[in-house]
RNA sequence: GCGGAUAUGGCGGAAUUGGCAGACGCGCUAGAUUCAGGUUCUAGUGGGGGCAACUUCGUGGAGGUUCAAGUCCUCUUAUCCGCACCA
């Protein structure tokens, strides 16, 4: 057996390339459906086994949505700037432009070859000035409403790329892309106050349809802390501010511990005895990279300040001031209360430092560890707030801080601002102009797009500023304003920025006045569902979700979120269960399992491999029984025979249509296709289909093979395309059974089956048990205790 | 260290959410077709016992709740992922 899935899926192709059915209407009455799927880098490797996954996961649903009679828009497109191109083009001395085309080319082709039904007029990239145009103008408006800044700071420097990454793009203390050192160094940057959308971002995911664990990341990330600031007086007069999420805790504050980039340091200098010993530290600090610096996380240093001593407010004791890099300069206010019997690393460090520890919470052993179970426990060696529990003392703390006007209660997070330049050649230019007597100035909005001017090399500077600061002719430009010379902007935005609204253009991708019309956003936004991987929860969701945010803020967009529903595959590994990769050898090549399977063999078993969430190992064993199926299914026709409705499996239709329906809606594919193939089987048991139940098998199928259920389609001549027709509807009367076999219990333990009618009393279905020969001779001499009924499921007596 | 998830046959995985564990598929065994291999078809396939009807054990491990536990509770082990001195 076995058919001719070559030409039968060339032919599709190219008769949807021409006839363009999936193409999403504009100005349709019917209702829309949004599904995206995170559209690719185009790498130069071409397209993984792991992309097809989600594509053809919300591929089905398109499809299904579209035969249910939604308007359905499904676009893809390319997220196409970034450093793997740029270190290609590099190496190689071509034009990143023209790699970029080439990889879309290949990338565009196994794409089509999977038979996926995106709505391809609708394709966008991101390094197109039409589209980029709409990128630099977003961060204009940030700009102008003082969302983006530039600030000399400290930033994370890659010493192979040469580049500054974004403290998300660090793992581990190396670069994320290629693995090298990153180390410390000293930028202006421009920055994106993501931080003022925190609150924001994190209370509304609870209007939003995530799967849970996306949901728990990015409350982790956004990492929202409640406690107080309190200020401390020092004997050199300064007050020093620190944050704390245990103000209850403040009598047994006994010690401080400042950032070693504290810049009240350099401020008392005069007044630390031990200054050099302190410089010394605060140099060592500034040397080691992050990692380093988290990497001897176990063991405490610091050195304590000679000569400046604070104050606890509380009860007027001068304690010591330390610095220590176990606080960090860019969390709360850079500097901490230390409350060794409450918290664990202020216990070791005293330890080690020989400061004294007080209890004020009574329940542990401050001696032995720190105690830092925070529900329960009553204050104690607290003064007034001796006695209370620790909540209550929070309060009163709070209150009595206020009341003097040294502290108040406050919420910080740990979302940190968004580090926005990159010193690269291949990204969106940042559409701003330095000048002498007008500072930063945008530049006006005819200007856009700012395109990138052409270069000889691509290699940034060893000084790591951008390649763009070598074109002078590009670089010296004129002020806006003034009209005086000027400097333009070098830095290029990061790969976060094209895709942080890629999904709002695709809902009116050529319109060349806004970044897209409003009645287009009205109708299209926002994305009913979206599915991307777990490694973007963080960065991707949380960027975009923020843009959107500031676009409904200036009325750019009508919705607060811009996805009301995500969703996450896992991923596909190596057959021995690794994850797929060049070093291990283990990559399969889409195209080469298209080509001796076909397409709808590959993305049937893509769906059929397990449960979507989670991580899966290819099999090119299990393979097989996908192409094995679509055979079968191949040869059904065969089996035509006369007959009204669905024949006499009238009720296995109506359930496998209820459940393919519900299935494919929850992702659930892999139960889908099961149920798919146990109609088959029994189709095949019966060795007779009606032209209806054909008719429906196929379009069920359909969504999921789409290249064979076309071809059979017109083959039998049901009129029409496939992709015309509507999804069958089920016939809730017809699911149930008139007849049900239930499980016969003795003491829970199955001792036979019977069978009853489907609604039978429960004194009827335990008569029925009892009579069964079996279950009546288990039962002979005994005392029967207790009667359970299921209905549809089970008896269970219970006996002695 | 903190947070999250997972654990079911030889393998990938199902299980209406507390109700007949192992659907569906792979693999394997036997038979048929074939010169042979492949394909296809038929039957079987969690472990132990039995010629058999049947019986007993069984969802990482140990307890518990319940007429009934893969599913709920407590403890525990292993693996994976995320964050990592966040005061």
């Amino acid at each position: 057996m076995g058919y001719d899935f070559k030409e039968i899926e060339k032919k599709w192709q190219d008769k949807w390339d021409e006839l363009k059915p999936f193409a999403a209407v504009t100005g349709s009455d019917k209702p829309k459906f949004y599904a995206l799927v995170e559209f690719p880098y185009p790498s130069g490797a071409g397209l993984h086994v792991g992309h097809p996954r989600s594509y053809t996961a919300l591929d089905v649903i398109a499809r299904k949505q579209r035969l249910s009679g939604y308007n359905v828009l499904y676009p893809m497109g390319w997220d196409a700037f970034g450093l793997p191109t740029e270190n290609y083009a590099i190496k190689n001395k071509i034009h990143p432009e023209i790699v970029t085309r080439n990889n879309i080319a290949r990338f565009k082709s196994q794409l089509k070859s999977l038979g996926l039904s995106f709505d391809w007029d609708r394709e966008i990239n991101t390094t197109d000035p039409d589209y980029f145009k709409w990128t630099q103008w977003i961060f204009l408006k940030l700009f102008e409403h003082g969302l983006a800044y530039k600030k000399e700071m400290a930033v994370n420097f890659c010493t192979s790329c040469k580049c500054v990454l974004a403290n998300e793009e660090v793992v581990g203390g190396v670069c994320e892309r290629c693995g090298s050192e990153v180390i410390r160094k000293t930028k202006s940057q421009w920055m994106l106050k993501i931080t003022e959308y925190a609150e924001r971002l994190l209370s509304d995911l609870d209007d939003v349809d995530y799967i849970e664990r996306v949901k728990t990341q990015q409350r982790n990330w956004i990492g929202r802390s409640k406690g107080a600031e309190v200020d401390f007086t020092t004997t050199a007069g300064d007050t020093l501010r620190i944050f704390t999420t245990r103000p209850d805790t403040l009598f047994g504050a006994t010690y401080m511990v400042i950032a070693p980039e504290h810049p009240l340091i350099d401020k008392w200098r005069d007044k630390i005895a031990n200054f050099d010993a302190v410089a010394a530290y605060r140099d060592e600090a500034a040397h080691k990279s992050d990692f380093e610096r988290t990497e001897v996380a176990k063991d405490k240093t610091g050195v304590k300040l000679d000569g400046v001593e604070a104050i606890n407010p509380v009860n007027g004791r001068n304690i010591p001031i330390f610095i220590s890099d176990y606080v960090l300069i860019s969390y709360g206010t850079g500097a901490i209360m230390a409350v060794p019997g409450h918290d664990t690393r202020d216990w070791e460090f005293a330890k080690k430092f020989n400061v004294p520890i007080i209890e004020v919470v009574k329940g542990g052993n401050v001696e032995e560890a720190a105690f830092t179970d925070c529900e329960t426990g009553i204050m104690v060696n607290s003064g007034f707030l001796d006695g209370l529990p620790v909540e209550e003392a929070k309060k009163k703390i709070v209150a009595w801080l206020a009341e003097k006007g040294i502290g108040e209660e406050k919420v910080t997070y740990k979302l940190r601002d968004w580090v926005f330049s990159r010193q690269r050649y291949w990204g969106e230019p940042i559409p701003i102009v330095h000048c002498e007597h007008c500072g930063y100035v945008p530049l006006p909005v005819e200007e856009l797009p700012l395109r990138l001017p052409e270069i000889e090399s691509y290699e940034p500077s060893e000084d790591g500023s951008s390649p763009l600061a070598k074109i002078d002719s590009w670089v010296n430009t004129t002020c806006p304003k003034c009209g005086a010379p000027a400097k333009r902007e070098t830095d290029t935005m990061p790969q976060w920025a094209g895709s942080s609204w890629y999904f709002l253009r695709y809902c009116d991708p050529r319109n060349s006045e806004e970044l897209a019309s409003k009645e287009a956003l009205d109708y299209g936004t926002p994305v009913d569902g979206y599915n991307g991987g777990m490694e973007h929860t963080t960065l991707h969701l949380l960027y975009s979700r923020f843009w959107h945010k500031f676009l409904y803020d200036i009325g750019v967009v009508p919705t607060k979120e811009p996805y009301a529903k995500r969703t996450s595959h896992g991923m596909i590994l190596g057959e021995g269960g690794e994850k797929m990769s060049k070093s291990r050898g283990n990559v399969v090549n889409p195209d080469d399992i298209v080509n001796e399977y076909g397409a709808d063999t590959m993305r049937l078993y893509e769906m059929f491999i397990g449960d979507f969430e989670k991580a899966a190992p290819w099999s090119s064993q299990s393979i097989k029984g996908c192409k094995r199926f679509l055979d079968r299914v191949y040869a059904l026709p065969e089996l035509l025979a006369e007959g009204e409705g669905y024949g006499k499996l009238e009720k296995s239709f109506n359930r496998t249509i209820k459940k393919v329906s519900e299935d494919i809606m929850s992702l659930k594919a892999n139960t889908a296709i099961a149920a798919l193939m146990e109609l088959l089987n029994e189709i095949a048991a019966e060795k007779a289909i009606t032209a209806a139940g054909l008719k429906a098998f196929l379009i069920l199928l359909n969504p999921l093979a789409p290249h064979i259920t076309e071809e059979l389609w017109e083959q039998n001549g049901f009129g029409g395309y496939i992709h015309q027709q509507s999804w069958p509807e089920y016939d809730e009367s017809k699911l149930a059974d008139d007849v049900v076999e239930i499980a016969v219990q003795i003491n829970g333990k199955l001792r036979g089956t019977v069978e009853i009618p489907a609604d039978a009393s429960d004194a009827d279905a335990i008569g029925a048990a009892k009579v069964n020969g079996k279950i009546a001779a288990e039962l002979e001499g005994k005392q029967i205790i207790k009667e359970i009924f299921v209905k549809g499921r089970l008896v269970n007596i219970v006996a002695r």
